[in-house]
DNA sequence: CCCGATGTGCGAAATTTTTCGCATTTTAAT
DNA sequence: ATTAAAATGCGAAAAATTTCGCACATCGGG
C-alpha cells in the first residue's frame, strides 16, 4: 500500500474548502478560492485530487458535486492531533486550555455544556470503561 | 507589504520539526525527518525559510542553531483557529467536544484542571471583561 | 431540433519546489 | 600551525505543482 504523502500547498486548499462546504461543484470552490486562478485551474485540482483518492464527486444535472472522501469528523481528529502534537507536547489538556483561552468568547451555555461534558468524562472515567471481558 | 502564501509542503514540514523541537540544528531536523533526503537539502530548505522570513538562526560552536520566528504560543493559536473553521464551523465548544472524545484518554488530573478552568472562564464571563473604553 | 451557456477532459507550458554536489570556511584538537 | 571532520553558501539540475487553453459534451429554452 502506497504511504500517504501530505498535500500540496494548493491541492490543501482546495481541501479545506471542501470540508468547509461540501458538497460543492467545482463553480463553488473556485468562488471559495477568490476566483484569483482560472476556473480551469480549480477543475485540474479536483480532478487530479479525486485520482489520488481525496475526493469524489457526483454528477448533479450539467455539473460536478465534489465531497471529501474522508468523513469531515476523521479529519478533524486527525487535524487536531497534529496540532496537539506539534504545538503541544501532545497535552491534550494544553490545547484545550489553549482554545478556552481569552479570546475564545464562549457563551454561557457554551461554557455550561462544555463543563457538564467534563463531569461526563470523569465519572465515565471511574467506572473503567476499555476492558473487553 | 507582501501577502503571507502558505508554506509549501517540505517547508511546512520543516516548520512542523521546528515548532517542536527547537532550537535545533540542522543535522537534528534532518534526523527528525527520518534522513530520507540529503542533509544538504534541508540546509537548504532551511536557509530558504530564514530567508522568508519563518525561521532565524544564531551560531553555536561550529553550527547553526535554527528557531522559528513565530512564538510557538501564536502558531499554536492560528493552527487551532485554523482547524476550527475549517472542521468545526468555527465551534470552539465542537472542537473542545472533539478533543475530549474517545480517544482522548485523560488522567483525572488533566480532567480536574480543565474543569477548574471552565469554572474559572465561568465566573470570568458573568464579570464583564473586554469593555475597551 | 438548434443554439448559447455552462460543463468536463486533457495535453502541455510556466512556475515553483525539491534535491543535490561541490567549493569554501570554521572548529576543535594535536 | 596543521589537519581531519563537520558546517555553510550557492548554483543549477530534476521533479512536482500549478496554471491555462482549447476541443468536445451536456443541459435547457425557444
Amino acid at each position: 500500500m502506497a504511504v500517504k504523502p501530505r498535500l500540496s500547498r494548493r491541492e490543501s486548499e482546495v481541501m479545506d474548502v471542501l470540508f468547509r462546504a461540501a458538497p460543492a461543484t467545482a463553480r463553488e470552490v473556485w468562488s471559495a478560492l477568490g476566483e484569483t486562478r482560472t476556473y480551469s485551474t480549480i477543475r485540474k485540482l479536483l480532478s487530479i485530487l479525486e485520482e489520488k483518492g481525496h475526493v469524489t464527486h457526483r454528477k448533479e444535472g450539467a455539473a460536478f458535486v465534489y465531497s471529501p472522501r474522508q468523513r469531515r469528523e476523521t479529519a478533524a481528529r486527525s487535524a487536531l492531533s497534529r496540532v496537539v502534537h506539534t504545538f503541544f507536547d501532545g497535552s491534550v489538556e494544553s490545547a484545550v486550555t489553549s482554545l478556552l483561552g481569552p479570546d475564545a468568547d464562549l457563551s454561557a451555555d457554551e461554557l455550561e455544556r462544555i463543563g457538564e461534558m467534563i463531569e461526563a468524562a470523569k465519572s465515565n472515567r471511574k467506572n473503567g470503561k476499555g476492558q473487553a471481558s
